[in-house]
DNA sequence: GTCGCGATTGTCT
DNA sequence: GACAATCGCGACC
């Protein structure tokens, strides 16, 4: 019998988001963001990832435990969805750390696997494919991401994240767009996958 | 190709 | 009323 393999996405393991922050920003990389929709499910393979340790970095919306309505959801479980609007986007966070941790990571961009078309008119039919998903503004549109997430787990649909494969080799530098934080500017607490063309550009 | 600017909206002081 | 974990566009090399 001729076959072909059939992906089947299912959500992972809560464990997995167990991690500590740093190896789970690493982790991420390679596992598969699964958007179920009436339309037709979109599947992006997560490539680029920054982490966010609150309540010690200057950078993060948790320094200091700030909480307020924004970053309460940080201080939650780990493994919740914190989306949060930046101008007209919005980004897709994974909380980390105990309760009462305040840690996040951002996902900043990913490869599209599935669902082609559909991203492509989330995104509009005049950009290349790698201009598709490479950035957490951009990310979040070619999946049809919105605030409606703030608060939902990974791990239950129509949102998910399903295990994918580790990247061969993953490269570590600062992270990008946070200015006005101190030393905690050059923490080394982006991730990407080394020569994978759909991560964002890095901006000083 | 790279660089600089301004849009635009939720959130917090 | 200021600001932001960004993006897209237009100017220029």
């Amino acid at each position: 019998m001729k076959w072909r393999a059939i992906a089947i996405y299912t959500p992972i393991d809560k464990l997995f988001f167990e991690a500590p922050v740093l190896e789970l920003a690493r982790n991420l990389l390679g596992q598969y963001i699964v958007h179920k929709q009436p339309e037709g499910d979109i599947v992006v393979r997560i490539v680029e990832t920054e982490a966010y340790h609150g309540p010690e970095d200057r950078a993060a919306h948790s320094f200091d435990n700030r909480r307020t309505k924004r970053t309460e959801i940080m201080f939650g479980t780990a493994g919740l969805i914190y989306t949060y609007q930046m101008h007209t986007h919005t980004l897709m966070n994974v909380v980390s750390g105990a309760i009462g941790t305040p840690h996040a990571i951002l996902i900043r961009a990913g490869e599209p696997v599935v669902g082609l078309e559909l991203i492509q008119e989330n995104r509009g039919h005049h950009l290349k494919m790698t201009d598709w998903t490479n950035g957490p503004g951009k990310l979040s549109k070619a999946l049809g991401v919105t605030m409606k997430y703030y608060g939902h787990h990974w791990t239950d649909e129509p949102l998910f994240i399903a295990a994918g494969a580790a990247p061969e080799e993953i490269v570590a530098g600062p992270r990008v767009g946070i200015g006005n934080s101190g030393e905690a500017v050059h923490y080394p607490w982006r991730f990407y996958e080394k020569d994978s063309p759909y991560v964002s550009k890095y901006r000083p």
